[in-house]
DNA sequence: ATGAAAGCGCTAACAG
DNA sequence: CTGTTAGCGCTTTCAT
């Protein structure tokens, strides 16, 4: 290991010319002349010179980095959401400080990315304590809470219209006549389940049905399992189930048709939500409500890069609107309400 | 937005003691009074003082950042070993900072990371210039590949064995008797690709067979689908098929079942590459060979902070051995070699 | 154990 | 357009 650390001083001497100089060369709107340009060019190639972004963030008071918070990525929507994200965020010509917290100790975590300098924040998956959110907007750190939502909270926030979702799915199963509903719930704390479970309710009561079983899966695939098990071994089983996001729906379907040898979706249908790749594969073929993951990415870097620019942390909530995708795991219907089969 | 920048020479002034004496206070290993440090700390957390951990890089020359550079992360066995990595570098209290990146331009990026003064590279699913990676080993910087090897590169690497793991699937083709052996390959510049063709043809010709039809799927889940169409829709259709990654093969199941209506195993036996979740589970139960994700992240973490430690840059070649997991894609033996019906 | 002083590598006024 | 001059917030000798 050696002495490898060229400054824009050594650029200076080699090149003859001011370090300030050499500075404005790196600088893309600074003044220079193509003369000391050019020479400034030669030096810096010459020494292997590369500007020290650290020096450079602490003295302009801008890191351009920006911190991701997620708390899982086996459920296959956040993988996508963080390699958009982090595609998004490059392309503005700034980078991603990546943390992976559990859904409980978040701030700790967030401490560690204030005490980093990073300009923005957003929390895919996860919370922050309305204290520390208060801290954020102090510090001038626009936060963006992405597929969560916190009523107090000074946070922006990203969300599908969850509860919307939900009467769409609770629409369907009316419009299929099913007569024992039943609900797989994700993290029961989460407001995506809030809403996506209020929603289908609400939709549920407007045709007169109630909900017929209900369980908790937790946003986890073995969770949603032991969900499934419990519920389908009951006396009078459900013949339809709404479950709180695809990655549960594929454990549910694995112990419906594999387990307990029931016929999707002859003999029970099944919903999840999300839209996650794996649901469009043969395999599991499953009828669920979108969430617009790239419109959603979208306006999460919208709302960043906005307050960014104007320098000020000022709250956003954009809530956007999700669709039926309807695949194998329920009854189809054509245009006149007719069953259509397959 | 207001003046929100603490800084320990503010809290100093508060406690009544020299800024230095506030560094201390922060300093994990450094000496000062239990009555100094009681000051400070009060101080401190008056004014809501946090260190800026940018300015400590600088002057220590530590950035305690390490770049985590991917290619894509649909294939879930990536977001897996992401979380897992950034987790084990959380824990040993570094950031990373993710940088995606096209299987093309890496050497921009590099760039860029190397300005962010990074203390470490990894790099999963892509390779780096051995130009670039010459001058990360001259900058100090370790690099390690993540599930890719160079031959001349002084980047260290971690692999599986991805030839015996392909000759692990020759002789479970050998053993089935399988007549027409085909192959679908990843990404064709990629030493996984090779490796792992390599390992299969070199199996299947030590059983005097040689292959019966090849196509290139890149890795990715459009073409591998392709490649299937092109393969099974010959005169003579091949009755079991090596598939580069699961990702790929689940793709080609898809297509086999869904278009054209051929029974796994019974009529073609398909083997992946991974062990992904999706391979585990009821809707594929996909025989794959597993790559030890666990055990290749502990391999990468360790030689990353071994050469921190040391303060040296030193090559080290990690492969890891990687085993048969028999599912239902192909047939199964008991230990005589009987086939065993499921 | 503590304070004073000297920078880390760079940008941002400010004159000229 | 260019060089000079101050720092950004902190760690690290070096005395005391």
């Amino acid at each position: 290991m050696n002495r490898t650390t060229v400054t824009s001083g050594d650029v200076a001497r080699l090149a003859k010319v001011s370090q300030s100089a050499v500075s404005r060369t790196f600088t893309p709107g600074a003044s220079v002349s193509a003369k000391t340009r050019e020479k400034v060019e030669a030096a810096a190639r010459e020494l292997g010179y590369r500007p020290n972004a650290l020096a450079r963030a602490m003295i302009s008071g801008r890191s351009r980095t920006i911190a991701l918070l997620v708390a899982y990525l086996d459920n296959q929507f956040y993988p996508i959401v963080l390699e958009q994200f982090s595609r998004a965020v490059q392309d503005r010509g700034y980078r991603v400080l990546l943390f992976m917290t559990d859904p409980g100790n978040q701030d700790a975590v967030v401490e560690d990315m204030m005490q980093y300098q990073v300009e923005a924040v957003v929390m895919a998956s996860a919370t922050l304590s309305t204290g520390l959110a208060q801290e954020c907007e102090r510090a001038g750190i626009p936060v963006v809470l992405f597929n969560r939502y916190v009523p107090g909270s000074p946070a922006s926030s990203v969300t599908t219209d969850n509860r919307a979702g939900g009467r769409l799915v609770a629409d369907l199963f009316l419009r299929a006549q099913h007569e024992r509903i039943a609900y797989i719930a994700g993290a029961e704390d989460s407001s995506t389940n809030r809403d996506r479970e209020f929603g289908f309710l609400e939709g549920l009561a407007a045709g007169g049905k109630h909900l017929h079983s209900r369980a908790v899966g937790g946003y986890t695939f073995a969770q949603a399992a032991q969900a499934a098990r419990t519920l389908f071994t009951q006396k009078e089983r459900p013949d339809a189930v709404f479950v709180g996001n695809d990655h549960m729906a594929f454990a549910v379907l694995d112990v419906l048709r594999h387990e307990l040898d029931l016929v999707v979706p002859r003999e029970v249908s099944v919903v999840g939500f999300d839209n996650v790749p794996e649901s469009g594969w043969k395999g599991y073929d499953l009828t669920t409500v979108e969430q617009p993951a790239d419109a959603m990415i979208r306006e999460t870097a919208r709302i960043l890069f906005r307050q960014l620019e104007e320098r000020q942390v000022e709250k956003e909530d954009a809530v956007l609107p999700c669709r039926l995708i309807e695949r194998g795991t329920t009854h189809q219907f054509d245009e006149t309400g007719a069953p259509r089969h397959r």
